[in-house]
DNA sequence: TATTGTTATACTCTATAACTATA
DNA sequence: TATAGTTATAGAGTATAACAATA
């Protein structure tokens, strides 16, 4: 039994994901409160700041939303004052999307918070078992699965 | 720099937890279609062989939803032939869910093709990483989490 | 005509509140 | 009164379709 695997939900791969998932989840979110900002909006942050200045559109396609989705994600932001939209100069169609000074602040504490909650998921683990996880985490989805 | 971590997206352990549920979802979805079922309600039907005959609302706070989000689920899954309901008949206002013989043929079958696409998920890490990814996961889930 | 951002709309998922039948 | 199941309803979250401005 190489490949053993019970009928049990809670050793099914799906369940312990998505319960690993919203922990994960719950654990950033709370600790990302008090700069506030959510899981969600770190992560449009983290979009911005990780490239060349973006479009609206191209910022969609990077965090794997709908461009209608990244409109109304946006305007959150716009409203707390850490992000800025003003037309392309070449091309006054679309918005291009950059971090306030706010913003810059926001995303430097609100990776140092997430990283504490990522500390804290993994707690339970060893750090060999920790660096383990990720590297494994990271190699499935980097691995295209074949659509059969 | 002993835990090392970088901001960008791909790195976060959210964004990977959230992207590899989302692969074992699919794939789960897919091998199940045949069957005619998908990883919700192959989930509810594990819940229910999993022990002792089961109300709706035990069966609800064991998979961890609300008892009206159980109703239609078991409305679908009744409707397709694979569970029944009845009142106990110490207290009829509860329902006994039990699998239909259908049901249980189900389970088999979904089962083994939800095996297949754990597999296949897991296919790009060694058999090594593979076991420690499941066991690395379960202990975060198992160990409650201080909500300091 | 095509594309970007936007708005209106609809659909899914889920929870809360109210109802019924039983206890 | 309290509980199990049900129904009605509302709230997130997200996508599709239609529209305005620009190319």
């Amino acid at each position: 039994m190489s490949n053993a695997q019970n009928s049990e939900l809670a050793s099914r791969l799906i369940y312990l994901l998505k319960r690993t998932q919203a922990q994960m989840e719950n654990l950033n979110d709370r600790a990302l409160a008090p700069i506030g900002i959510n899981s969600r909006e770190l992560a449009v942050l983290i979009a911005i700041a990780g490239g060349e200045p973006t479009s609206q559109q191209q910022l969609a396609e990077r965090l794997g939303v709908d461009r209608t989705t990244m409109v109304a994600l946006l305007d959150m932001l716009e409203g707390k004052g850490i992000v800025s939209r003003h037309p392309h100069s070449d091309d006054r169609r679309r918005n291009i999307v950059e971090l306030t000074d706010k913003g810059n602040n926001t995303l430097e504490n609100g990776v140092l918070a997430s990283n504490q909650a990522e500390h804290t998921l993994l707690g339970s683990l060893s750090p060999e078992a920790a660096t383990a996880l990720r590297e494994s985490l990271r190699t499935i989805v980097n691995h295209p699965t074949r659509l059969r």
